[in-house]
RNA sequence: UGGGGCGUAGCCAAGCGGUAAGGCAGCGGGUUUUGAUCCCGUCAUGCGAAGGUUCGAAUCCUUCCGCCCCAGCCA
């Protein structure tokens, strides 16, 4: 997808007018997530929009870990949300930033603000604040304690600082409208009372910073042109002007909201996630089924592939629900263009082609891609002993079965056509090994009789092969939006979502496969070994996405 | 008759007064040693609804309807 082909979504085109009227000379944006848990498809988008803008417009993008509550964050989380970001393919400017690193100029604006009178220490309790809070319909009433003196302030707000107020005791909260119709208006807190410490700042600090009164000051500090957030925020941009117009920052940021993503048959929300890997729904926060980059880049998802779907969602303002087959689309197109072919037999039935000399082995050669020529050859051993697909043959079958069938033919994926003669049965009446015949002149022609088999199955050698687990992932709800209103999301878990099948048969070049490269396995899906179970000897393997199945949509009609 | 936002196809989304882009999904067909890919065709007389302005309206005006967000010392 090119660019020139792609139309501007409305914060390119506002970007374009702010340096064309110049009200802008250099973009700079950032991502700015607090270190409180993973990242997840929903922080793509943000992620893709921040970095990708400034990309497009030669400009800059701050990595910045939104820090203001040590209650909720974590140095672990700060690492991976670095890893994730880093693997999604972004570089930050500099060093990552953290609103932390501003807390003395924060608590340096706080007082300029008691000074200028537009701040003061407030007693009331949390519960008493909500309560002059107002509602959404009727105003606030002012707080008891908002006309004290900016000596009285300056001194609390001191004694705040020093550890010589409780928690709740008291906060500090800029003076602006207890009447006005937007409740973040409504004297907002701007700094309260946490003795714990920081992850960053240790025990310096026992009051911290609110969003609010953090946000948009390091925004300014940091000189960011474009602060980027979701719609929920936008109640907040009044407050966020009022504190950059009532405070000497450097610089003149502007907020802009976008829609935030929802996917369907998912659940982002961090409560949610969290109860999926308590309650053991799944194997941890990189669960492959689990929609955090670290599940998705387990599962085999590429960079390239989040980022594509984030470009072909769009960016606006109004709340939508993406189909996640666009999501599905993006990988499968990624990895039909990129990942190496080799052939897995899932559920391996023995063939044995009796004109195919005991004890004898040759190599094939087969392409790593059926167009792309860089991808190198693999080598497939072939013998007289061989397996293919339980469900590649039948006993009978009408000729919409393209596959093999007793008394017909059909060419192996890369070798030869072989004829099913006979088949042996164990005495459950099970099929258990099908007596085929070879074709040795249908190597790369076809049969010398001039007829064509209609079907290619893959196979594997039954010698020479790699025992491998295969793990079928299918989506981890089967309901469309399990995050709606009424319903227990964990009923809508799909019971299935996770098929193991051990004893697969892959070809012998998957013996080296990498943790997360990505391998169509050919008539089947795309996978990529896990890079935390399965040993050396047996791989275990996991599906990213199955092909499209116009097969399966066919038997379903 | 609190404030703020958003409504274009099954889903996402262009469009900014000149007669509804594109993608996903779907459907039909062609190529194919992957029932994949690829290619071709098809898919809104209609833009939440109703009025109005205009030669002309998804675009402007009016009214109405629906959905989302806000009453953390969370972000």
């Amino acid at each position: 997808m090119t660019s020139e082909s792609k139309p501007a979504h409305f914060l390119q085109n506002l970007i374009r007018e702010d340096l064309a009227e110049g009200r802008v000379s250099q973009v700079a944006t950032r991502f700015p997530p607090e270190p409180n848990g993973y990242l997840h498809i929903g922080h793509a988008k943000s992620i893709c929009l921040n970095f990708g803008l400034a990309q497009e417009f030669g400009g800059t993008c701050n990595l910045r870990f939104d820090d203001t509550n040590p209650a909720k964050e974590e140095e672990e989380f700060v690492d991976a949300i670095k890893r994730d970001v880093s693997w999604l393919g972004f570089e930050w400017n500099g060093e990552a930033k953290y609103s932390s690193d501003n807390f003395d100029q924060l608590y340096q604006w706080a007082l300029h603000l008691i000074k200028a009178g537009k701040a003061y220490v407030c007693d009331l309790s949390a519960e008493e604040a909500r309560h002059y809070r107002g509602t959404l319909k009727e105003p606030g009433k002012n707080s008891p304690y908002r006309d004290r003196s900016v000596e009285e302030n300056l001194a609390l707000f001191e004694k705040m600082r020093n550890g010589e107020m409780e928690e709740g005791q008291c906060s500090l909260r800029a003076k602006i409208d207890m009447a006005a119709p937007n409740i973040n208006l409504r004297d907002p807190i701007i700094y309260r009372i946490k003795k714990m410490a920081h992850h960053q700042t240790g025990d310096k600090w026992c009051i911290y910073p609110s969003y609010d009164f953090a946000h948009g000051q390091c925004d300014a500090i940091e000189g960011i042109s474009h602060s980027i957030c979701t719609l929920e925020f936008e109640d907040h941009k009044p407050l966020y002007d009022w504190l950059i117009e009532n405070l000497p920052v450097p610089s003149r940021p502007r907020q802009y909201e976008f829609a935030r993503l929802h996917l369907n048959y998912t659940v982002v929300s961090k409560r949610k996630l969290k109860q999926l890997v308590d309650e053991g729904h799944v194997d941890g926060w990189d669960d492959p089924r689990m929609p955090t980059l670290s599940g998705m880049r387990r599962r085999g998802f590429t960079p390239t592939s989040i980022r594509n779907f984030c470009e072909m969602i769009g960016v606006t303002r109004s709340d939508s629900v993406v189909d996640v087959g666009m999501l599905e689309y993006s990988i499968r197109d990624d990895l039909d263009k990129n990942a190496p072919r080799a052939m897995c037999v899932m559920e391996p039935l023995k063939v044995t082609l009796k004109n195919y000399p005991e004890g004898r082995e040759e190599m094939l050669s087969a392409p790593g891609h059926p167009v792309r020529d860089d991808l190198p050859a693999r080598e497939l051993p072939f013998g007289r002993t061989l397996y293919i697909e339980k469900e590649d043959f039948r006993e009978e079958a009408n000729k919409k079965y393209k596959r093999l069938v007793l008394g017909k033919k059909v060419r192996l994926r890369n070798a030869y056509v072989i004829f099913a003669e006979e088949v042996v049965k164990n005495d459950a009446g099970e099929i258990v090994e099908v007596i085929c015949s070879v074709d040795l002149d249908s190597l790369g022609k076809d049969p010398a009789d001039g007829v064509k088999p209609k079907g290619v199955i893959h196979w594997v050698s039954a010698v020479n092969n790699v025992e491998c687990e295969v793990r079928l992932y299918d989506r981890l709800f089967n309901d469309s939006a399990p995050d709606a209103g009424g319903k227990n999301f964990l009923d809508c878990v799909n019971p299935d979502n996770l098929q193991i099948l051990k004893g697969c048969k892959a070809e012998i070049g998957l013996a080296k496969a990498a943790p997360e490269q990505g391998y169509q396995f050919e008539r089947n899906g795309y996978f990529c070994r896990d890079s935390k179970y399965g040993s050396a000897e047996v791989p275990v393997f996991n599906r990213t996405i199955g092909l499209r199945d116009s097969w399966a949509k066919e038997q379903n009609k």
